[in-house]
DNA sequence: CGCGGTTTTGAAAGCGTGTGCAATCATGGT
DNA sequence: ACCATGATTGCACACGCTTTCAAAACCGCG
């Protein structure tokens, strides 16, 4: 039923060998004959078994891609990029989604199943064991947005408190005392170090968070945390949030109490995701540097692929920020 | 270098056949001699080589993933759901991502060489013929967003018509008589059902849009047409757009012009994204049955992956108004 | 025409796994 | 104790491809 190169070989007249090494590139063939042999794969809608080539080749050409909850903007962008990246490499996106609370073991384990030839990780957290487990199946890591704290696998990360930094000099700049904050869930990374550089690069010019909160990174957490903040007795005047999408949940609590942005409080995220950028919103934020951490990842990636060993790499991009009209 | 099942059969002191049972469910082995293969499997850290697997079994579990630019906020809202459907369905998603522009074929072509079960199609125009390449090949297809013409390919489809004559009620019963529309690309289907419906809907109440123009399905590009709209002459007094995205563009523009939503201008869009609920917008929209689209989608795949013959399946899922407060 | 040297070529040995088949083993009934 | 029955087990082949290796074909030149 399914079109093999031994019905190409039969059809053509010539062996099996023939035609792999006509679709074999730089194989030793003449070229007439390797014209003709795909002149016959192509009638017959011949192509060439890449699970099977993969089994003796080495390579799959895939890359396990695990990332979060796809519906949260900042993850769907990164992943834009990221695939198109992989693509234009040459290899292919396995993607991996794991759900906020999953465990990401098992799903990675299946992908290494698969004898994905690399991983890029977004999301999750990966021990120093299970990155070591990856790299000893032949499937070099990236870790993306994070750095591993035993440093057992590359990692790639926007410099969250120099981000944080330049936020602090801006808010104090617009003369703001009163600075709340509004986190995501507790344990990530990025969270950690964002609250931290920011406590940090207030500290430094005297000042401190007036109140913190925790919301999940999503625009509606922003909202209801926002709502609350603005509504106690002593009112913030500048919030700082911990992403661009709870920063536009909080740009919508103000106006639903009817406060003026910047003006009556000030209001920032962190990313630049497209839509910060979006009209009612303007908001003031830090740039992620998404396409350099994807070509800095990648290039890590395929390095190790390559075989490069050597001690594990850690990049931190700089950040920039983006002075719009929310704070 | 790579442990093999017959590393495990070695250290096992059994035969490779054991091995290879002791990880099939419902294969004929003792349960404690599987149990102890399985322990020097974990050992020894081994899984199953899943490339080699379905060499023999005919099965990848790998279902191809066609999507266009994921940092659509339609695209990727879907995708979220589409990808925990195919791994709640126990496959995997290779990811094919295709930029506006690009031809779909050569992309699908490398994916039905990694031998993928099936493939969901979200983006790009597919041919008849392409179809059934792709069904000769072992690999049923889905089409989703779109019908084929030919009916090459199971399609399920939200039914445009219907949203639009529910948006065409809404405009009449809300007094609306200067009625705009901001569509897409002009050869999309979804555009063209979807204008087409408005024009159909209005026309039973006697009305006609007084202006079409044409965006990319971008914020940017329904901000940039709702712009031209809105400073005209005559400035019509509701917009409906193709998509949440570019309504979400044009509430911007209203905005920016100090008109009143939806007091001067009423604005509708369609999909009902997660942002068209962001406070700010508000948007008066049609619900997109994603979930509901994606669960009638991979039913369809799955049974035709297990044989099933017969017609081409067409499923139209009813869409639902949002009535917000954009029009 | 013969010869060393350079492609080309096909046979065959893998790659890691599933599975049909025949052999083996345990079980229980007589 | 013996045989029929059924559960287990191992061998060997198949899956579709790449690649080594040695044989074959070709080349120009003496």
């Amino acid at each position: 039923m399914r079109v093999t190169a031994d019905d190409v070989a039969a059809r053509a007249g010539v062996s099996r060998s023939a035609v792999s090494r006509a679709f074999t590139a730089g194989a030793s063939i003449q070229p007439d004959k390797r014209a003709h042999i795909l002149a016959v794969a192509d009638d017959l809608g011949y192509r060439p078994n890449l699970m099977a080539r993969s089994l003796t080749g080495g390579a799959t050409g895939l890359i396990a891609v695990v990332v979060g909850s796809l519906s949260s903007p900042y993850e769907s962008w990164f992943l834009d990029h990221l695939s198109q990246g992989i693509r234009a490499r040459g290899l292919w996106p396995l993607l991996v989604p794991v759900s906020p609370g999953q465990e990401i073991e098992p799903a990675l384990d299946h992908a290494l199943a698969y004898q994905v030839d690399g991983a890029v990780i977004a999301a999750g957290s990966v021990s120093q064991k299970l990155a070591e487990r990856c790299t000893a199946n032949g499937a070099p890591i990236v870790v993306v947005g994070r750095v591993l704290d035993g440093g057992g696998a590359d990692s790639v990360c926007c410099d969250n408190r120099a981000g944080m930094a330049m936020i602090a000099e801006r808010l104090v700049a617009a003369g703001r005392r009163r600075i709340a904050w509004i986190g995501g869930r507790a344990d990530t990374f990025s969270n950690v170090e964002r609250l931290d550089g920011l406590t940090a690069a207030l500290a430094a010019h005297g000042l401190a968070l007036s109140e913190t909160r925790r919301g999940d990174y999503s625009t509606d957490s922003g909202l209801v945390q926002a709502l609350a903040l603005l509504t106690a007795p002593e009112r913030p005047d500048a919030i700082v949030c911990g992403n661009d999408a709870m920063a536009i949940g909080a740009i919508a609590a103000a106006r639903r109490l009817g406060l003026r942005v910047p003006q009556d409080v000030g209001i920032c995220g962190f990313d630049d995701i497209p839509a910060a950028a979006w009209e009612p919103f303007c908001l003031t934020t830090v740039a992620n540097p998404v396409a350099e951490t994807v070509s800095a990842a990648l290039d890590l990636l395929t390095r190790r692929i390559g075989g490069e060993k050597g001690p594990v790499a850690t990049i931190r991009l700089p950040p920039a920020l983006r002075l719009r009209q929310s704070l």
